[in-house]
DNA sequence: GCGCCCCCAATCATCGATTATTTTTGAATC
DNA sequence: GATTCAAAAATAATCGATGATTGGGGGCGC
C-alpha cells in the first residue's frame, strides 16, 4: 500500500507522486464520483506520459478510488448508499478487531504515540471557516490518529484493509459533509477512545470506536440521500 | 478485482490475460516466493512489451502476490510464518462474517448453486497421481465452491477481501502442500459445510468453516516450518 | 592492507508514436 | 420518423526507443 502520510520524499517515482496527487483530487472531491478519466486530457493536465498515469490509476484501483473497465477506460469509483453502508460496516468490524489486538499487544511507547497523535490532532483548528490548508492538516492528523490506534495490532494485512476502508469512508465524508459543520464534539470522542485504549479497556474502547464510526456513517448517509435525490 | 474463473473470453486486454498467466505461475509455484522479476526477461519470455507487463504486475500487487519497490523492481511476494498466520486468521474472521450474512440473505436459488458447486467439486478426482490438469480443475472447482458459499452476503467489498485472502492462502497450500496427499476427508468437510448452510444453522456452519480453514492452515504451517528450516 | 569514491553495466522508468478498439455521426432504408 | 449500417472520429492499448537510477567493481588516497 502506498504511504499516505509522507509525500514521497526522495526515491519517488513519477507514478508514485501521481498516485498521491490523484488520491487527493479524488478524496477532496475535485474529481467527483463517476467522472470519466480521459487519459489524453489527464496526460496533458498533469504533464506526464501515459505509462506512469496508467500505473497510478491502476494503483488507485486497489484502494477502490478508481474503477477500470477493459478497453473502456477509467472512472472515479461511483458512490452509493449500499457501498457506504458496507464500508461503514466493515470499518466497524475490522477496525474493531484491529483495536482489540492492538490493545493486547501494544506497549508503553505505543500509548505515548497515541497521546502524541491525539495532541497533534487537537492542535488543529477545524471549523467552517478554516482554510483549505488547515482542513488538509486536520485530515492528515485525523488519519494518523486512527492509524496509530491500530498500529500495534501486528497484523499488516488487516491494517492495510483498514486503511483502504478509511480512505473510502473519508472520501464520502469529505464530499458529502463538505458544508456540514461538525455537529458533535468529535474531539471528545477521540479523547475518550484514547483514554479507554490506554487504560486497556477493550470492550469500552471498541464500543466507543464503533459508535464513533457509525455516527459519522449515519451523518454521511443522511447527506448522501439528500444529495442523490437533489441531483 | 480481476475475475479468476473466466479466462478473459472476448474483450480481454493483453494486460488482463497476462494477469491470469502470471497469477497461475505464482500460485502453482512456478515462480517461487521471493523471486526477482526481471522486466526485460519477462518481456522476452511472454512476448509482450513493457507497458502491459507493468500493468499486470501492478494489478497482482493488489492481490498481494507481487511486491513492488520503487526504482528497484518487482518480486514475487515472499512468504513467512507470520504472514500465513495472519492470512488464516483473517480468512476465519472475514469468511465467517460473510457466511453469516449469506445465510441470512440467501434464497433457494443460492442453495441450489451451492449444491451444484459441491457436486462439481466432488466430481473432480484428486489424488497424488492426478494429472496437473485434473488438479487445476479441482482448484477451480474448490475456489468456486468457497466463493458460492459467501456469494449471497450482499457485501461486494467483503467478498473481494475474501477472494484476495483465499488467493494468498491457496498459494501457500499449493506450494507447501505440493507433495502432501490429502490426509483428511476434505470432501466430507465441504459437504458438512454445505449441509449446515442450507439448513441455515449459522453457528454450526461458521464453526465447521472455521475448523476447515484452520486445519488447512496448521498443515501448511507445519510444512512451511520444515521447508524454511531445510532451505 | 583497508576504506572511500567514482565510473560502468544492468535495470527500471518514462516518453512519443503506432495500432486496435470503441463510440459517434450521418446517410440510406424501411 | 425511427432504425440500421458504415465510415470517421475519439479514445484506449501497445510498442520500441530514450532517459534515469541503482549496485557492483576497480582505482586512488590514507
Amino acid at each position: 500500500m502506498t504511504d499516505r502520510t509522507a509525500e514521497a520524499p526522495s526515491s519517488a517515482t513519477l507514478s508514485s507522486t501521481l498516485v498521491g496527487r490523484l488520491r487527493n483530487a479524488i478524496m477532496r472531491g475535485d474529481l467527483m464520483p463517476g467522472t470519466r478519466l480521459n487519459l489524453d486530457r489527464m496526460r496533458a493536465s498533469f504533464g506526464v506520459s501515459l505509462s506512469p498515469l496508467r500505473e497510478a490509476l491502476c494503483r488507485l484501483e486497489n484502494d477502490g478510488l478508481v474503477t477500470i473497465v477493459d478497453q473502456r477506460g477509467y472512472r472515479v469509483t461511483p458512490v452509493s448508499a449500499e457501498n457506504l453502508a458496507e464500508v461503514i460496516r466493515l470499518r466497524v468490524e475490522l477496525e474493531g478487531m484491529a483495536l482489540r489486538e492492538a490493545i493486547q499487544h501494544g506497549d508503553i511507547a505505543w500509548e505515548g504515540r497515541i497521546l502524541a497523535a491525539l495532541h497533534q490532532l487537537n492542535r488543529c483548528k477545524r471549523s467552517a471557516r478554516s482554510s483549505i490548508e488547515e482542513q488538509e492538516v486536520w485530515e492528515l492528523a485525523h488519519r494518523a490518529f486512527h492509524a496509530e490506534l491500530i498500529a500495534a495490532c501486528r497484523m499488516p494485512l488487516l491494517q492495510q484493509f483498514c486503511a483502504t476502508l478509511h480512505d473510502q469512508s473519508d472520501r464520502y465524508r469529505r464530499i458529502f459533509l463538505k458544508t456540514h459543520t461538525p455537529d458533535r464534539n468529535v474531539a471528545e470522542e477521540h479523547a475518550a477512545i484514547a483514554d479507554a485504549v490506554i487504560k486497556r479497556r477493550v470492550r469500552e474502547a471498541s464500543a466507543i470506536l464503533r459508535a464513533h464510526i457509525e455516527r459519522t456513517g449515519r451523518n454521511i448517509q443522511t447527506a448522501l440521500d439528500h444529495g442523490l435525490c437533489s441531483t
